[in-house]
DNA sequence: AAAATTACCTGTATGATACAGCTATCTGGG
DNA sequence: CCCAGATAGCTGTATCATACAGGTAATTTT
């Protein structure tokens, strides 16, 4: 292996270590900060409603794919939330079989400060850092996550 | 709100959204590579091994400490391990209450199996990336990595 | 119109985790 | 030296997120 091939080699281990320590401390986040705004939302509930934020109102199934969850994984997270108000269901006008999913206004007030909380404690852990890091940082994640997803849907 | 804090808003808000993405990639990942190598050990195994082999034998309370978790898991986690011959429970001889958990060469190399599967992984879905791009996202996440820490202890 | 597919739901199982309570041991102030 | 309180680890129990298998109803294909 040449040196260059070792030195790649060191940077992927490091990569593949900081991401498995960032979902651990990810979870101890999420727990953490159970106390406050974050208990309003368990860690699905918050993904879904976020996703109907941005791509609008849709069926399980659809959500199921996009989320890489088990169609009936999704079925009870939208159940929870629609017990909570916080999403509505209504029979797909163009699939008898379907149920459109869509955010309620107070769904998305819910996320909204879930997501509020969350920002606001990014910005003080990272207080200190330069907006060149903080951007790229934001920037490569991006990448990371691409391609991540690339590869779990090619397989 | 000036245009710098709105672009540090901007930026944070996308920090906090790649993260949130790549928790549920990551999950999705490692469930996904469940066939292959992976299978060889769950999630918290993983980390326990990880964390033995670089910071050698300790005592539950340690590991539990270190991981962010609480005891009870710990002692379940290790209990498992100890079933698969993966790890080793030896009497502290320093304190009649605690217990030394040490990783066994099998718990070493199934682990440096996992991690060098991943590690590939990794090496396939940054193929397209620059060592430079590379290098600054294993710097980038180490910094968040120790931010959410340091966070997560002083609470 | 029968067959195959799809969408969703429900039953059931698993895994990771926390919290509370238990026992054994340790430690520091009288 | 001894007891009160702290600590280490374990076990019982609960919760949550998730998957897989099977069922029913609706849709699409042939």
């Amino acid at each position: 292996m040449s040196d260059d091939d070792h030195a790649k080699e060191v940077t992927l281990g490091r990569i593949e270590t900081e991401v498995a320590l960032l979902m651990r401390l990810g979870e101890a986040t999420r727990r953490g900060t159970g106390t406050m705004e974050h208990r309003l939302l368990d860690r699905a509930a918050y993904v879904i409603l976020r996703h109907l934020d941005v791509a609008g109102p849709q069926n399980v199934s659809a959500l199921a794919a996009r989320l890489n969850l088990d169609g009936s994984t999704v079925t009870r997270q939208v159940s929870a939330l629609q017990r909570d108000g916080l999403i509505a269901r209504t029979p797909d006008p163009a699939d008898g079989r379907g149920t459109v999913i869509s955010a309620t206004a107070a769904g998305l007030q819910r996320m909204a400060a879930v997501q509020a909380a969350r920002t606001r404690l990014y910005g003080e852990m990272l207080a200190s850092w330069s907006e060149t890091d903080r951007d790229t940082l934001a920037e490569l994640l991006h990448r990371l996550n691409e391609a991540l997803d690339a590869r779990n849907r090619r397989r």
